[in-house]
DNA sequence: ACGTCTCCAGTAAGCGCTTACGGCACCTCG
DNA sequence: CGAGGTGCCGTAAGCGCTTACTGGAGACGT
């Protein structure tokens, strides 16, 4: 047995094992359900943990198993947050990356996982500090958009396993994110064959996003295959966030401009300002101007008038995410296993020389701000009929 | 100079030694900013690291220094994922809980810790479980409210600081939470004295929810000192979710109750759920029927009528939260230092045995749907004035 | 009765860091 | 010119676990 003694601060592994008269071996075995220790041992093991609060370090068990069981998630903060003006309300736009997050964590609580979470402002000049201590806190990485360059990502992709969430096709990395082509084109066909529309326009989030970058281009170009007309440039330049629809609908107007019959926004927190700031000059949505979204968050439905968007499978999206981490994480333990030549089907053995991209399918919401009429029945609540 | 070998797997701190011809030591010591290292031998370290890529194992720093700086946040999961019907609409619940995590993560932030973030299904029957494990990843716990008993919060806590959201004056734990009561005194005062509503109604979150159970009593109380009369019971007991507020106005509608002239909701989600119903029935907010909420969630003012609630302020919530953890943990070191007897100002040494409780200021916002005008200035959109 | 096999349980060697301690230059001053 | 600093840096002892290896005790076959 050995001598150590722990009494003052928190009980270790070896207060246990001295309370139940057992060798330290015995009780990290019952701590992890093998099936050796005989039901005797356990039992008296079990009570001198239960008796003493035992808790086994993570950092301890991490250090020694080479597994964290933590994966961190890298998201953006939008507003600047180091002085007096602390807490903007920043909090809408983060929406999108909650959602995600809440799919990657159910997901991984199913394998033992648990989820660092931690945003980054992109102006932060420690950025890479910042990254690598949490890069060194988990087993893997999950970034969302807009956190780091691409040679950023593949430079820390070095050391340990990263998946990107929206990021570009052709990435660095594995990437994971919603088809923004298929249904912006579908989008732009609603608008312009099944409502008429020909002049459109299309706000853009953030001008580096890929996500944006697709929307953009994919209706714009299905738009003008239709023969109807989209308005573009920097006058339309977004950043994914409410303010950002206000103050370009408050621009336009405000120069006496000429609105588009339909404006389809690069996500569903720009059609709200959209919404909101034509409203604010008495325009009617979607009598004047129509409006369209794009994720179908949960308030969508709730607006008046209702938004047609477009809808991502957000936690699908996140839960996708963890599931390639995962199996890059397990691939690259067993690094001294078969040495070579293993021809299965496609294993993921360390093979992201060529980063996978998966794209899930999004889905067209056709509700009631592109001009289509309101849905009849009440619409259901939830899981209530 | 250490011997031990590090050539096919991730480079650790002997790797970097090697490369730059100094001793493990002196690699920890720039790590850590230490300013010994002279600049030329300081330099050389910084070039190993990088070409290395090399990141310093999370793991093995907590487990030598003590200290994993991670604080856990555990919140609780609304909906069962575990099956088929994965991803339920839940998302609208936990705008409140996600804002306090922002909180948490900002300030956490400038102090280096970052967030474990896990969220529980309080039908799990491996709870106990999942939060020790938890537990074991950081150096203390921040609970929402509804994630455990009290008697599970005081078992925890005897082994890793813990502090409470939300949670019942003199609970086992320090505690932080908004000042429900007095904002719902003023609330009812503005309800019944202003707009001269006689016949109110409160509906109830969970029950079981400490700032539930202030706030319905507070409310109830002024209500009956200005002479009015507040309706409860039952039929008024919702869950904090929109969809609860849906069904009981369609309950009590479909059973042709009178419905009082105004309507209080514990929260701002069931707000919306019940302003929701009442539209479908032609029933005019406020004319009809007046509705407030509580919490001040951004959604709050976009709201067809903007609804009038009481403003927490949520993310400095999470903040205090995390500042009082934090003086919990770092209070932990010191452990042999002062034998006792240390009459200082109220200073956190290992002294939970009255945990404090941390009540945040509210304030009563006035919106339309109580009654009020709308407000004559377009309303701000964010920073843009 | 003795070898052998099976089960349990203990011993000890790390996992990758931090840090107390000590040694070696080199410098300063009596 | 030697005692005593002072500044850098290396040595080695852990931190609290996991697990390969080893050993002892029965159970069993011959």
């Amino acid at each position: 047995m050995d001598a150590r003694a722990t009494s003052g601060a928190t009980p270790t592994i070896y207060d246990v094992a001295r309370r139940a008269g057992v060798s330290i071996a015995s009780v990290s075995r019952v701590l992890n359900g093998r099936d050796n220790p005989r039901p005797a041992t356990r039992d008296r093991v079990l009570k001198a943990i239960s008796e003493l609060g035992f808790v086994p370090d993570g950092a301890a068990r991490a250090l020694s198993s080479r597994l964290k069981q933590v994966v961190g998630v890298v998201f953006r903060r939008v507003y600047g947050t180091d002085d007096g003006g602390m807490f903007e309300d920043e909090s809408e736009s983060l929406l999108f990356g909650d959602q995600i997050n809440r799919g990657i964590e159910i997901v991984a609580q199913r394998r033992g996982y648990d989820l660092l979470v931690s945003s980054v402002n992109i102006d932060e000049h420690t950025l890479p500090n910042r990254i690598m201590t949490i890069a060194g806190k988990c087993d893997g990485l999950i970034l969302h958009d807009q956190v780091l360059s691409p040679a950023g990502i593949a430079s820390i992709a070095r050391t340990v396993p990263v998946v990107t969430l929206a990021g570009a096709e052709g990435g660095p990395v594995a990437n994971v994110r919603g088809d923004s082509a298929t249904s912006m084109r579908e989008m732009a066909r609603h608008l312009v064959q099944d409502h008429g529309y020909r002049r459109l326009a299309y706000i853009a989030g953030h001008a580096d996003s890929p996500d944006n970058i697709v929307r953009g281009r994919s209706f714009t170009a299905e738009v003008q295959a239709l023969g109807g007309e989209c308005l573009t440039g920097p006058a339309w330049q977004g950043d994914y966030s409410a303010g950002s629809g206000v103050q370009i609908v408050r621009g336009l107007i405000a120069l006496g401009a000429t609105l588009p019959r339909a404006i389809a926004c690069a996500n569903d927190q720009t059609a709200l300002g959209v919404i909101y700031a034509l409203a604010e000059h008495g325009l009617d949505v979607p009598g004047d101007v129509a409006v369209t979204g794009f994720d179908d968050l949960p308030f969508a439905r709730h607006l008046r008038p209702q938004l047609t968007t477009v809808r991502q499978p957000i936690q699908e999206i996140g839960a996708k995410a963890f599931e390639v981490l995962h199996s890059m994480i397990t691939a690259d333990a067993p690094v001294s296993d078969a040495p070579s030549s293993s021809a299965e089907g496609g294993s993921t053995r360390r093979d992201w020389s060529t980063p996978q991209d998966f794209v899930l399918p999004t889905r067209l919401i056709r509700r009631e701000s592109c001009g289509c009429p309101p849905d009849s029945r009440p619409p259901v609540w939830r899981q209530i009929s």
